[in-house]
DNA sequence: GTGGAAACGGAGATCGTCTCCGCTTAGCTC
DNA sequence: GAGCTAAGCGGAGACGATCTCCGTTTCCAC
């Protein structure tokens, strides 16, 4: 299904740099670029971006999908390098920075999460697994209470993060915050 | 400035007849509805409403206006009625509840807050000064960290409303977690 | 090389936002 | 209540973005 044959060469090749002009283009600019935009500077004409991403939220979703691949990769390389509670503190800051980094794709994301895409579905199955292997060796450190789930912790730093995208200053304070807030309340 | 002249009669009535259109609207489709439907449901044409309403943002910035003028007020109505942290709580959550009335307003309502028109800074400084008086009393309690300011506050609540949007079943729940995360470390 | 499927790409259909301007009407003046 | 004037109306249409359709080109298996 998502594979079913092997796609033509050039076929790869445009598929290839239309996501490059996209990540660069949204980077640049946010999320309100067009897709003509895109497709011009990836050197492709319009119908072909189409071809390979119906429409603009697919687009999103694959070009945040290998984000999230190497967000997951890095949160189970602190798991393995710091105790676990400072490993999930960093992690929480990691998805931050990284969310951060990219101008307007974190609410484009959230709106597209309601949409439910395969895509989607998939990354936040691949960032629960993450959060969630974090988080568990975190609470079992007693550094976390243990009636958190992974998703409420995605969903938590997602809403500071759609918050203080504004307000970037702001981001690290009330990230403090909530992290008091999943600490076990003491003794 | 604001007032000029007393505008006539007529565009007085159809000025709140698009207002209560819009409102209507966007209560039903969210957000994405289109203006020239508000102006079709108001019975007036396209050229007045954005007569009226110069663009998007600024329709709701005023539609959101009168919204955050009552919340403002119940929220002095929460003060006199209950202990302060307790106050403060019900606040948080009357605040919750009244977002996630309206779909799709909280998130035009933040992707507008980056735009600072006139109008929204007298709601940020309505919700400022509501939130200020409900955290000072709650702070001074000892029911909420004294490091705490206002537009914490407005933000979390805010980021946590935007993060559930998907998932309103999850509000309660997260918006508990970021309110033990205010409260004062236990001696 | 050739046949045919896969992919391209751009012209243009469609839809939403917002503007322009000729027409209508409220509301003052006598 | 008739006339005047400026405030206000409203819809046709300019503009710009998304997405589609289909004739043309390119790949690649034979």
């Amino acid at each position: 299904m998502t594979t079913d044959r092997p796609l033509r060469a050039d076929a790869r090749r445009n598929r290839e740099r239309v996501m490059t002009a996209a990540r660069e283009t949204f980077a640049e600019h946010g999320e309100k670029t067009t897709l003509d935009e895109i497709a011009r500077r990836a050197g492709v004409g319009p119908g072909t971006l189409y071809r390979h991403f119906p429409d603009r939220e697919t687009l999103l979703a694959t070009v945040y999908r290998t984000d999230i691949e190497s967000l997951a990769q890095r949160g189970r390389a602190l798991g393995d390098e710091y105790p676990p509670g400072e490993a999930f503190a960093r992690w929480l800051r990691l998805q931050f920075d990284h969310i951060k980094a990219k101008r307007g794709v974190g609410t484009a994301v959230k709106r597209m999460l309601g949409t439910g895409s395969p895509t989607m579905l998939e990354c936040k199955s691949l960032m629960r697994d993450a959060a969630g292997d974090l988080l568990e060796r975190a609470q079992e450190a007693g550094d976390i209470r243990k009636d958190v789930d992974p998703d409420d912790v995605l969903r938590l730093v997602h809403g500071v993060v759609l918050a203080t995208e504004t307000a970037p200053e702001m981001a690290d304070r009330l990230l403090g915050f909530v992290l008091d807030g999943l600490r076990p309340p003491q003794t």
